[in-house]
RNA sequence: CGGGCUGUAGUGUAAUGGCAGCACGAGUCUUUUGGGAAGAUUUAGUCCGAGUUCGAAUCUCGGCAGCCCGACCA
């Protein structure tokens, strides 16, 4: 697209309200705006970053069988009810409303419930079994306080990721599956180096959860790695009888801050009891459903990303998850509006700096903005094109057919 | 929810009970055009409410908001 159309524009001062250097660089450049604390609008670079995220989890979602569906944000009270969680006290993250004739409703928090309850009208024999599904919802969290920017806000967006299937054994292999869907995930998005399977707290029905905790300074976790194993501790479980259990060494465990990125819950028999969602096996014997859940934030990756690629200019975004691939800056009237076009025939995603406005404007703005390619048609350039990868220094001259050729394989 | 700090223009600041000012930014025009250029011009503010006072950005009370630390975080 052309940038001259493009209704935002970058400032030229930080925030005054954000902390975190990449939430910095996020709010200047333009991707995301703030309303109140926690509460985020993502405006069009932002929100193809988001797009590009939510691309990648449903591809690898898709890869290990999940269907996408869609639920509702408006939850009903009685559904709620029959697991307990309706009460504050026991949810204490809830945004309530009303109807006009005063019957409460709730702002999907999460979305065990409703789905559970939905799944009864569909499972009743082993047949039924296994279902994955999975969304991209908007969840309400009424946190006490949010922080660090996008990484932890009151409204956001979830991947969430449900199994119900007919057994501990059937469970267990789906589990593995996803773990391993989920670090493709990470990798993909340019986190793969920085993010370590984290043991933390399993709650009632299991003895652990997996977290994927992305190393990171403004990170609010913290674990304790085992960087040759690949494997960390969250802080919060951190007990002798625990690490001799995963086989891991006190010694050789480092403390780090890290964002926790995804997480995945074996749920056991836990709503499936709650919500009487039972199957007939083989033998017509009747027995509860066993879950597990999934989540993953794409706003919060967003945000990690940012934290963790930048450098003192800007973002530097991995080639995946960029809002565009190639940054075509014009210093010289005219001289970019037929390679605008070959690109564009060429279907690769470009964003084209079109505006008259001076040199260094164009290209402060274009380490701000952070896409991988940058290139520059200028006088100096004349019948070749300046090529310069966001992540590295040097710049270099280069034919434009054979420009175009690398981009088109590359993507 | 406990503790701390703070609210003056988009940002950074000045005005210590007496005319709300400066810089940067942003807008318009002109000249520029290889690293946030220059000139002209315009724009925009005391968080909200009550009180004290001849007079409040400034003092008092209440509220709201932001940031940080902690607790919390299926």
């Amino acid at each position: 697209m052309k940038q001259s159309e493009l209704f935002t524009k970058s400032f030229r001062t930080f925030p005054a309200d954000e902390e975190a250097q990449g939430m910095r660089f996020l709010v200047r450049a333009g991707f995301v705006h703030k309303v109140m604390a926690g509460v985020y609008e993502y405006l069009p670079l932002g929100f193809r970053v988001l797009k590009k995220i939510e691309q990648i989890i449903r591809e690898e979602m898709n890869a290990i069988g999940g269907q996408e569906l869609l639920l509702s944000t408006l939850q009903d009270k009685t559904v709620w009810q029959k697991s307990g969680r309706w009460e504050d006290k026991v949810l204490d993250v809830w945004f309530k409303t009303k109807l006009k004739n005063d019957s409460e409703l709730g702002l999907a928090a999460t979305h065990e419930e409703p789905l559970t309850y939905l799944m009864k009208s569909y499972i009743s024999s082993y047949r039924d079994l296994p279902i994955f599904v999975y969304q991209f919802q908007t969840k309400f969290r009424n946190e006490i306080r949010a922080k660090s920017g996008i990484l932890r806000t009151r409204e956001f967006l979830m991947k969430d990721l449900y199994s119900f299937t007919d057994s501990e054994v059937q469970h267990r292999a789906f589990y593995e599956k996803a773990k391993g869907a989920y670090l493709k995930v990470f990798s993909r998005v340019g986190l793969g180096d920085k993010t370590f399977l984290t043991f933390a707290s399993g709650g009632t029905f299991s003895k652990y959860s997996h977290e994927f905790q992305t190393i990171a300074p403004v990170g609010e976790d913290t674990i304790y790695l085992d960087r040759k194993k690949g494997l960390a501790v969250n802080k919060e479980v951190l007990r002798e009888e625990i690490l001799a259990d995963l086989g891991l060494k006190r010694g050789d465990l480092e403390e780090v801050k890290a964002v926790e990125v995804g997480n995945i819950f074996s749920l056991g028999a836990r709503f499936s009891t709650d919500f009487n969602l039972m199957f007939k096996d083989q033998n017509e014997e009747l027995k509860p459903v066993i879950m597990g859940s999934y989540g993953i934030g794409p706003g919060r990756l967003a945000g990690t990303i940012a934290e963790v690629f930048h450098d003192e200019r800007g973002i530097v975004w991995p080639k995946t998850v960029a809002p565009f691939q190639v940054h075509l800056l014009e210093l010289e009237k005219a001289l970019g509006r037929k390679l605008y076009g070959d690109l564009q025939k060429a279907e690769i995603e470009v964003l084209y700096d079109d505006r008259k406005i001076s040199a260094g404007e164009k290209f402060a703005e274009a380490d701000l903005i952070g896409i991988p390619w940058r290139l520059v048609l200028s006088k100096k350039t004349g019948k070749k094109v300046e090529v310069k990868i966001r992540s590295e220094k040097n710049v270099k001259l280069a034919d434009v057919k054979g420009v175009l050729r690398l981009l088109k394989n590359k993507g």
